[in-house]
DNA sequence: GCCGTTTTCGGCCCGACTGTTTTCAGTCG
């Protein structure tokens, strides 16, 4: 039984009672459970089988018990029996745009409408388009959203559309009629993958901007336009949202469309605790006759914050994962910024399967304002990627040794990118690994163990005095390779106690460790490291994506090893492990 | 189903756009 299991049940039940036209707040009750267990910090799957979730936020009573068999027995009669009432294929239609629960049952009931194949037959034959309640447009914008969902089934990684955001804001802002512009949603939160762009425009001619807005050259389709909102389809599929507002609406349509909804939900509960309803155009008193407290003015998202008594809160934190508590305590984290950063490790050359030689690496760290640069080519089993040997090695370390001699205020640190091997053991011996600076552990092979073997192998590599820090905890890559499965909790934990570094690892498909564990891996003193696993001098820049990554993990500047100037990891890295 | 500085019952965030409607339901964010 994993986490994911768990929630995944969770949400198939809000679905299913979505679709018995059930009580909404029961439905997202269990959409909240589904959250909290996907983003709960700890062993979930352990405190459920023990029946110890108590005292969690968003889980109860009912909840707690549901959890506690689907964890015990591998499986929950309650949604067993909801789940016998539908056919399985329903579940797809969830996922065509335009299709909601009602109009999935209404399909379903009348013409046994069970899968997005006997939809798309129905509507060829034009079965649809009779039916009370649909239509002509209806029929054909299932077809497209059936033909959207066969070309473009993928979200998108954050860094690959942050060029095409740039563009679009470039050409906007050129717009005489747009005073202020920003892109808010997930974009702006950083997640790392994204459905979609949210545009935000403050203008006096509303309706034109949103008309203007879907003639622009990246747009391939306009799926709505109206006097203050656009939605268009990308050529490349992205869809992407306008907004325009007022200059007074601004600051508060900015906040409530960075989201998340999640966190939007629980602002505008305290909102209301406060007698203040609060929404994308402003902040007023529900009850307009009674004696109204004045409100301070607000010109910015700051401000918006301040009047309900909290911290700003940067949009990284905005999840709902306890950044409302912090700001309300002032307790929220200084996030660290790419200003910051002095150095970097795990950085490949042409030695593995770099492109760029030792020389133009540390040519490209120096010109970043860089003070120092970690390599780590590959070790001898990832041999695909033309992995170093002991004898290669050593020549490299000799080489990076005499280039720092050429250097006043720069150096290379000496490194490996040793492989875990299948029982956890490194590729190379103890006598090697204590002649580097520094060694990154990281798994490359037989990533189809089961948990507890992957998590005892990672564990087991970690226990070495001569591993500075893990690689790429998961393996994942975004939107492409699911992450091998490990315990993350055992595995920050047995961080923690060795004195591991944690890699944030921000080549843009992998950003891993996920952003969700950094905050416990924090809060029990593992230290992080920014690694742009790059392969190229260009792959470098990604330290950018880094700190954003970093940040929405709630770490800070003394969270973060490659904050530190270079005299002190110097002495940090002469340190025995046990001791740093 | 969850929750509590309106506390064990009665609330639960809020608005825009579309399509099929003739006053509004459904979907989306």
């Amino acid at each position: 039984m994993t986490r994911e299991t768990l929630a995944d049940v969770l949400d198939e039940i809000a679905l299913l009672l979505e679709l018995k036209d059930e009580n909404p707040f029961k439905i997202r009750a269990y959409r909240q459970g589904a959250d909290t267990v996907r983003s709960f910090d700890g062993d979930i799957v352990q405190l459920a089988a023990d029946n110890q979730l108590t005292g969690i936020k968003g889980i109860g009573e009912a909840l707690r018990d549901k959890l506690h068999l689907l964890a015990t027995t591998g499986t929950l009669l309650y949604h067993q029996h909801l789940r016998a009432e539908f056919p399985p294929g329903l579940f797809d239609l969830f996922e065509l745009q335009g299709l909601g629960p009602k109009k999935i049952k209404g399909l379903y009931s009348a013409l046994a409408i069970d899968s997005i194949t006997t939809l798309k037959t129905a509507c060829i034959n034009g079965q649809i388009a009779a039916l009370p309640g649909f239509g002509a447009k209806t029929q054909t914008k299932i077809l497209e959203a059936i033909a959207l969902r066969e070309k473009f089934a993928d979200a998108f990684t954050l860094s690959a559309i942050t060029p095409l955001a740039d563009e679009i804001l470039d050409t906007l802002r050129l717009h005489p009629e747009i005073s202020q512009l920003a892109v808010a949603g997930s974009f702006r939160r950083a997640k790392e993958t994204v459905h979609d762009l949210d545009f935000l425009a403050a203008t006096k001619s509303p309706a034109l901007v949103c008309e203007d807005f879907t003639t622009l050259p990246q747009v391939a389709a306009v799926i709505a336009c109206g006097e203050t909102k656009a939605s268009v389809r990308l050529h490349n599929g992205l869809q992407c949202d306008l907004r325009a507002v007022s200059t007074d609406q601004f600051p508060f349509a900015l906040q409530y469309f960075t989201g998340s909804k999640e966190h939007n939900v629980a602002l505008r509960s305290l909102a209301l605790k406060r007698g203040l309803s609060l929404n994308e155009y402003g902040l007023t008193p529900v009850d307009a006759t009674a004696p109204a407290t004045p409100l301070p003015p607000i010109h910015e998202e700051a401000d918006l914050y301040h009047a309900l008594g909290l911290d700003h809160i940067q949009p990284e934190l905005r999840e709902n994962r306890g950044e409302l508590e912090a700001a309300a305590e002032h307790t929220l984290p200084l996030l660290v910024e790419l200003t910051h950063l002095r150095g970097t490790f795990h950085n490949h050359t042409t030695a593995s399967d770099g492109l760029h030689t030792l020389e133009a690496m540390a040519g490209e760290a120096i010109s970043m304002g860089l003070q120092y640069l970690g390599i780590a080519d590959h070790s001898k089993s990832t041999f695909q990627a033309n992995g170093l040997d002991e004898s290669r090695l050593l020549a490299q370390v000799a080489e990076i040794r005499r280039l720092n001699a050429t250097w006043d205020s720069f150096r290379l640190f000496a490194g490996s990118e040793v492989d875990i091997l299948k029982d956890g053991s490194l590729d190379f011996d103890d006598s090697l690994l204590s002649q580097l600076d520094y060694c990154v552990a990281s798994v490359h092979q037989f990533g189809n163990l089961t948990e507890d073997e992957m998590t005892r192998r990672i564990c087991r590599a970690m226990e070495n005095p001569h591993v500075t820090m893990l690689g790429h905890l998961t393996g994942r890559l975004l939107l492409r390779r699911d992450p091998y499965p490990v315990n993350h909790s055992k595995i920050i934990d047995c961080a923690a106690e060795t004195r591991t570094i944690i890699e944030l690892n921000c080549s843009p498909l992998r950003l891993d460790m996920d952003w969700r564990w950094w905050k416990r891996a924090r809060d029990l003193g593992v230290l992080c490291s920014i690694n742009p696993d790059a392969h190229s001098t260009a792959r470098l820049h990604h330290l950018g994506l880094g700190v954003r990554v970093a940040r929405k993990g709630w770490l800070r500047r003394q969270d973060i090893l490659n904050t530190r100037p270079v005299a002190e990891i110097e002495t940090f890295l002469r340190t025995p492990k046990k001791k740093r």
